[in-house]
DNA sequence: CGACGCTTTCAAACCGCTTTGATTACTTCG
DNA sequence: CGAAGTAATCAAAGCGGTTTGAAAGCGTCG
């Protein structure tokens, strides 16, 4: 059943029949309803492809993932991909990915824009200098950065504050007592892991610590990553008491190391982590286990999803941001540290602290 | 640049500037170089919305994802997506995905279809019993199921061998000396629980081990549920000497509350865990952390979109099934159980033993 | 009563590509 | 030399919608 069938169902020209179905004024609301009631009754759907066609709207957001040696088609994504797609299917937008090598990824944004396949974009993971804006900037096609990059032009993006977090991350650990914390960051050519360093460095020089690079890694975020790093410098001469780590799947690898070395978390060593709140490690309850920097990435999908829909469809002006500020979670994963003012904080038992502070 | 103005630049008619970029025979050799090389010079792609409306063909590859409490879009959902991508972009079809709550599932395979937006689509996580295979059958969409579920019709699938790879996994367990193994599954609803289930307790009745419904758990594969349930049935009067989990997140939780408890992985307590080879847990090296199946779901998400795709093209008629032996991996998790037969076998150094058998 | 304005409907053009069914130019053969 | 066959090209008709511009129907007013 094509509209063509339908008008003709009903006496009426395909014109008439299209515009009722669309909500014009033009037609008369008797009509209106008749169409309206006819096309449920044998179920039409018009068919997306004609729709696009005369339209010239693609009704579709599109997601490049280059596919390189740093996957990232992470679980991250994953629950990025899942808010984002709330958003798509409220507004009637479908989501389409492209998995490409990562050389073809300039020619995958051509073809998307001059194949007028979507009608804009989302990008993923900036490095802390993204060619890809500009590419973007070139093809006329409009997007939105999950994060932040130093371009030239301004761009609408969407970031959490990165340094703002892990510099607050880095004085509770330094307020407990802790010196020596080392850094277990996201790859640092990507803009919130250079960032999140920046904060870390900045909050020990607040604090006249001095910046150790023997602390300060920089991998894919990965469990195992955070186990044999985490290993390796338990067992040196001059261990951490303290660990800040960019994701809840690295703190996890901490943690096990911590444990497999006869220690303690909270007590002996703690840790920090930042946590997108995936949904396969929700680290929550009345005293969740991490002490944490929590923002949902998921709810980030879905608001970024928004941004894009309002700005193609004119309802926002292109170069809006919007800078998250992370929550705060008191876990069970800090403690004391060798240099605590007040030593009775050890005797203290963890639930009694928990609370939230922003 | 659109496809009549490239012709009209070169003084042909749009017909045969069509034919000669699709490589047909009917337009002379010369003619075709000189268009190929026309439209690579000015860039040309052609629109893909016009080309999908005259040919009929979306040349794009629908995902629904229903979002309810128990959410699809999960990590193991990412590398299938990430493997499937790739046979996506080698044979030009675009990947659209469509989250949507759970009680418009149907609505949406309907309107997918009805609407041409997709060529065929993927069945993820199929139920024991799965009403979507009929609701699609209906639609005429070719489609191909990530599993496999009990419907009268026979329809196209891949899985992997759950039920021996739990019956596998079971017996290693009891030929270790194991009698109380608890199971941690996913969501027995689904039918890749299900299959699990059967194999375990296949395995444990040929051994004439009785079945303990307080060792059988059902839920969402998180890492706190593996922690909870593992502390729960440690510290019960009569705790199991192994686990068997269906996911290395569920496992790894597991693993967290049996150091918690002040117990040895591999020694005390013995773990076997189905591995979905998740790009950020990686269970590999000489002796991996876990002893277990595996099988990559990436692999799979590969291997089901080409076969998909195969279908669409013609290449392979519907209803053709795949079944994949999982790889039996021996990791650090397990050691000989209570009734083990050779004692010897604890002195044992487990890299010694680190082998793969099938 | 005819001109005018307003609402409602329609025929036809258009979006950019593919494909069918000519048409033309050039060989080949009886 | 004319008929027939073949290769190369093209005009036009789709694909299934939207949108422009015109027309029809109807009540109102001078």
């Amino acid at each position: 059943m094509n509209l063509k069938e339908l008008a003709a169902s009903l006496g009426l020209s395909p014109t008439t029949v299209s515009r009722a179905l669309n909500g014009y004024p033009e037609v008369s609301a008797a009509t209106a309803a008749r169409v309206v009631a006819a096309a449920r009754e044998h179920g039409y759907v018009p068919n997306s492809v004609a729709k696009r066609l005369a339209t010239g709207r693609a009704m579709a957001i599109g997601h490049v993932v280059p596919q390189s040696e740093h996957d990232m088609i992470n679980p991250i994504f994953a629950d990025f991909i899942a808010g984002a797609g709330e958003s798509y299917s409220q507004a009637g937008y479908n989501m389409l990915i492209s998995v490409v090598p990562a050389e073809e990824e300039a020619a995958s944004y051509t073809a998307l824009a001059t194949a007028r396949s979507v009608d804009g974009v989302i990008v993923h993971g900036p490095a802390a200098q993204d060619p890809r804006i500009e590419w973007l900037e070139d093809l006329g096609l409009p997007f939105i950065v999950h994060g932040r990059t130093a371009g030239r032009q301004p761009h609408s993006w969407m970031d959490i504050n990165n340094r703002r977090a892990f510099h607050k991350a880095t004085d509770l650990l330094i307020d407990l007592g802790h010196r020596r914390i080392a850094l277990l960051n996201g790859l640092e050519r990507m803009d919130f892991a250079h960032r999140r360093r920046i904060g870390y460095e900045d909050a020990l020089g607040a604090a006249g610590i001095t910046i150790d690079p023997g602390l300060m890694f920089s991998a894919d975020m990965t469990e195992p990553y955070g186990f044999q790093t985490a290993m390796q410098l338990l067992k040196s001469p001059e261990p951490p008491s303290a660990f800040l780590a960019s994701s809840l799947i690295t703190a996890l690898g901490i943690s096990r190391a911590i444990s497999a070395c006869g220690l303690k978390l909270g007590q002996d060593v703690s840790v920090v982590t930042h946590d997108d709140a995936l949904w396969f490690l929700p680290n929550q309850g009345e005293v969740p286990m991490f002490t944490s920097t929590k923002s949902s990435v998921r709810a980030a999908g879905k608001r970024i999803a928004q941004m894009l829909i309002d700005q193609i469809e004119g309802r926002a002006e292109p170069g809006v941001s919007e800078l998250w500020e992370v929550e705060m979670i008191q876990g069970q994963s800090t403690g004391p540290g060798p240099f605590s003012q007040n030593k009775e904080h050890g005797l203290e038992q963890p639930h009694l602290r928990a609370q939230r502070f922003s």
